[in-house]
RNA sequence: CGAGGUGUAGCGCAAUUGGUAGCGCGCUUGCUUUGGGAGCAAGAUGCUGCAGGUUCGAGUCCUGUCACUUCGACCA
């Protein structure tokens, strides 16, 4: 009996069916809800104060590298959208179209944007005219829709939330300098912050962004071993500048085209702080970005003086931290349960036996880690903890992307790396030739992901044809 | 877009050969409880996803449609 009443609330289980672990979590840990559109999520309180907080960081981040905030309007005509070939293509099978103003059928149809590089070109070919606008750092914060088939709560949504960052430079090394900078913004955000440790690499030519000429990204993986993009950072060079007409002359008196990158992160964050660093007790959430870092939970709190007691302590530590007091009549053992659920990286218990004593019990998400602590200099206390929580999600992360990580010499090695080991990122060596990567993924199941950044020289043949290799590209499957 | 699965109370599920919808959790009220999802008592909650059809009668059979979901292909 008790048995079944536990079973109603619990979580799927992650090891048995990952997936379904990762939409109940969502539910359950009240982050959204589905609407009447299909592929459109309702992000509920606790889920929007997470990417509230998210956006917070980041944008300080932004502002720190001398970037501004804008805001460029959600339609796109038809005719703007298709003036960069490869952009057009790119993106015009899952772009959104309004036909209609009211009744009356529009003379131009509009698109609804899935990114915002054609309205931002429109603009700086406005504003550009002299080497003395330039650099142009801009910035937004919108949601973008691009209709996908297939749709699942913050991983491939219809409408999402992102920042998309648009500049424009006087030359190609400040511009590749930039792309670069932003990668690694991005990739610090990940790894201090979200404690998800990244790769920083830089995608195939196929796998490029549309209309870019090199795409860098960090990559991710997965708690099932299965790869995802947390970050992209393009480097256009002058092709959009081109199409678009954007000049400005330099010192010397020359019209020149201004090199230009763009760049963005998205609520996919989101979904990837849950399949990072979730159990079967639910969502663990990295300190930086938790809406409620400690919850404070009283323990027989009828009792003389255990709920002032509570409140005396979170009024000792809100001005440094994000602290809740449950105070509902809930029983404790709910409560633990209830913001294990939520993913609350720190537990504070209080009862009449810890007033007594001068102490209050801490209890970490990650790891249940118990500890009695004197009361006196808790605010130091909880910062210490806080700051082990977010190391021991970073290294258990890392422990797992670890052991899931295979050096493969050939096709066969990385069939049965993935097949013994499960799925995971393969690292082999790549010849450059476009037709190997097909083969790879074709035959392994593993795609390119990137080729990162620092490089490892694994073996000196491509993993595939037995040429000469270029680069060590690091596979997976990708989200 | 290709192949499957599921739609019944807020959630999880029942309902015999077609006979007029029930259980658990949750919710409300009261009392007792409170260091890992408390107990008892009394309540409230349904256009069975939607639209047609067959039938005296449909949650159940048929057709269509929509949504969610899983696996592939494509993509943040």
């Amino acid at each position: 009996m008790a048995n079944d009443k536990k079973m109603v609330d619990q979580i799927t289980s992650m090891d048995e069916d990952f997936a379904k672990w990762y939409t109940d979590i969502c539910k359950k840990a009240d982050l959204v809800d589905y609407s009447s559109v299909k592929g459109c999520m309702i992000i509920r309180p606790y889920g929007y104060a997470i990417w509230e907080l998210i956006q917070k960081n980041l944008d300080n981040r932004f502002k720190e590298t001398g970037h501004e905030n804008v805001y460029m309007p959600m339609f796109i005509p038809e005719s703007l959208l298709q003036k960069e070939k490869d952009h057009v293509e790119g993106f015009a099978p899952e772009v959104a179209w309004v036909t209609h103003g009211g009744s009356e059928p529009l003379t131009e149809k509009l698109c609804v944007r899935p990114t915002s590089e054609t309205l931002f070109c429109e603009h700086y070919a406005n504003i550009i005219k002299s080497y003395r606008d330039l650099p142009k750092l801009y910035n937004q914060w919108c949601s973008v829709v691009r209709w996908e088939k297939t749709t699942r709560p913050f991983l491939r949504s219809r409408e999402f939330l992102w920042q998309e960052g648009h500049t424009m430079h006087a030359t190609a090394a400040e511009a590749e300098a930039e792309t670069i900078q932003m990668l690694n913004c991005y990739a610090d955000f990940h790894e201090q912050d979200l404690a998800i440790p990244v790769i920083k690499g830089r995608k195939t030519e196929s796998d490029k962004f549309a209309g870019a000429e090199a795409t860098y990204a960090i990559e991710a993986l997965m708690h099932d071993g299965k790869a995802l993009q947390a970050g992209t950072s393009h480097y256009f060079g002058d092709g959009f500048a081109k199409a678009f007409d954007i000049k400005f002359t330099d010192k010397e008196n020359k019209l020149c085209y201004p090199h230009q990158t763009s760049w963005g992160v998205t609520t996919r964050m989101i979904g990837g702080i849950i399949m990072t660093h979730g159990d079967n007790n639910g969502l663990v959430l990295p300190p930086a970005v938790a809406p409620i870092q400690v919850v404070i939970i009283p323990v027989q709190q009828h009792k003389e003086g255990v709920l002032d007691a509570a409140y005396a302590l979170r009024d000792r530590l809100k001005g440094q931290f994000r602290v809740k007091v449950d105070d509902s009549d809930n029983s404790p053992g709910w409560k633990f349960s209830e913001y294990e659920m939520k993913g609350v990286p720190l537990r504070i218990e209080i009862g009449p036996r810890d007033i007594a004593e001068g102490k209050c019990v801490t209890v970490k998400r990650v790891n249940r880690e118990k500890n009695f602590e004197m009361l006196e200099n808790i605010e130091e206390v909880v910062a210490q903890r806080l700051r082990e929580v977010r190391d021991a999600m970073f290294e258990k992360a890392l422990a797992n992307r670890d052991a899931k990580t295979y050096e493969c010499t050939t096709m066969d090695e990385i069939k049965s790396s993935l097949a013994e080991k499960g799925d995971g990122f393969v690292m082999a060596m790549w010849c450059g030739d476009e037709e190997c990567e097909d083969r790879v993924k074709a035959e392994t199941g593993v795609g390119s992901r990137c080729i990162p950044l620092q490089q490892r020289k694994i073996a000196g043949k491509c993993v595939c044809c037995g040429k000469d290799a270029q680069h060590m590209v690091c596979w997976g499957i990708a989200y």
